[in-house]
DNA sequence: CCCTAAATGGTAGCGGCTCTCATCTGGCGA
DNA sequence: TCGCCAGATGAGAGCCGCTACCATTTAGGG
C-alpha cells in the first residue's frame, strides 16, 4: 500500500459514485462519521452523532445508507446479542480487521485481533461449500469492571 | 459417553429442580422440544412447533423459559443477523459444540465445527481480561443452492 | 387434601427497524 | 449556465420481536 492510499471514506465514495450512485448529504455524512470511528456504532448512535455535530440525518437515510453500505461490503454488520445492529468500516486488507468482546453485564463493547485465529477461520471457509463473504467472532463475559 | 449418560433433556430438568425451581408443563415441553432439535430454534419457531404438536404453550413462557435456561447455562443464544434471536443446547463437553454458516441470501443456517479453531479461539480467551464465558462464529455467504 | 409461592399465558406496550410517499437535489445534457 | 429528472432524502406510519404486567393456574411440600 503506497502513501497516497486513499482513505476509506475516499475509497468507499469513490466506489459508489463509480457504480452510478449519487452522493448525497446524508450518505456522505454516514460514511464520513463510520470512518472517523474506531470501533462499531448503532444506527441510533450514529443519527444522535450526527445531530449533535449540527447535521442531522434521518433515521431512515442511516438505515438506508447502511444497507447499500453492508450489501457492497464496505461496513460490516455485527450484533452482539442485545437486539440492536451495529456497524464498521470493512478493512478488507486485513489491516484493521478484528473481532469483538462483549461484557454479558454492562453491554460494553470492545475489539481484538488475533493471526492465529484468522487462520484457523480461513482453512475452514474452504470447506463449507459456501462461497464464505465474512465472519464474526464474538466472545462473551464479564469484563474487566463487571466481574 | 456411557450408556447411562443423563440426557440433555433430564440433565437439564434436573438441575433446575435441583435449584429450587418448579417442574411446569410450559418449561418441561420447551426443554423437550429443545432436547430433540439438531440445530437452532427462534422463539417463534418453537410456539409453531409447540402448538402444532398440540401442546400450546405461551409465547411468553417460551421467552421466560428461554431467559433462564440461557442464565444458567442450558442453552446458548445465538443471533446470526436477521435481528432474530435463535436458542441451541449447550453442550459444554465440547461433545457437539459447534458453530454457524448463515446465507445471506436465503437464511439458511447450517452447522459446522472445527478443532483447529477451538483452539485457536482458547488462546485468545486468556489474554483479553475478560472472563470469557462463551463465544460465537458465525460465517456468512452465499449457500450451495443460492450461490 | 390444602395451601402458597412459583409458573403460566393473554395482552398491552416498547423499541428497533422498514415502508411509503412527498419533497429535494446532484450532476448531466443542452 | 440553466433546467430537468432519476436518485436521494426525511418524516411518520406500521410491523414485528420481545418484554412487562397481572390475573389465573398449578406443582408439590406439609
Amino acid at each position: 500500500m503506497a502513501a497516497a492510499a486513499p482513505s476509506w471514506v475516499d475509497l468507499t465514495l469513490q466506489s459508489l459514485r463509480g457504480e452510478g450512485f449519487r452522493n448525497g448529504g446524508a450518505r456522505r455524512a454516514v460514511v464520513d462519521l463510520l470512518g472517523r470511528q474506531e470501533c462499531c456504532l448503532t444506527a441510533q448512535e450514529m443519527f444522535d452523532r450526527l445531530r449533535d455535530e449540527g447535521n442531522p440525518v434521518g433515521i431512515a437515510s442511516i438505515y438506508r445508507v447502511l444497507e447499500l453500505l453492508s450489501e457492497k461490503g464496505f461496513v460490516q454488520r455485527i450484533e452482539v446479542g442485545s437486539g440492536v445492529a451495529r456497524y464498521e468500516p470493512a478493512h478488507h486488507a486485513g489491516e484493521h480487521h478484528h473481532h469483538h468482546l462483549v461484557c454479558d453485564r454492562c453491554g460494553k463493547v470492545e475489539a481484538f485481533a488475533d493471526e492465529e485465529l484468522e487462520a484457523a477461520i480461513h482453512n475452514v471457509e474452504g470447506r463449507t461449500g459456501y462461497r464464505v463473504a465474512g465472519h464474526d467472532v464474538v466472545l462473551r463475559g464479564a469484563c474487566g469492571d463487571c466481574r
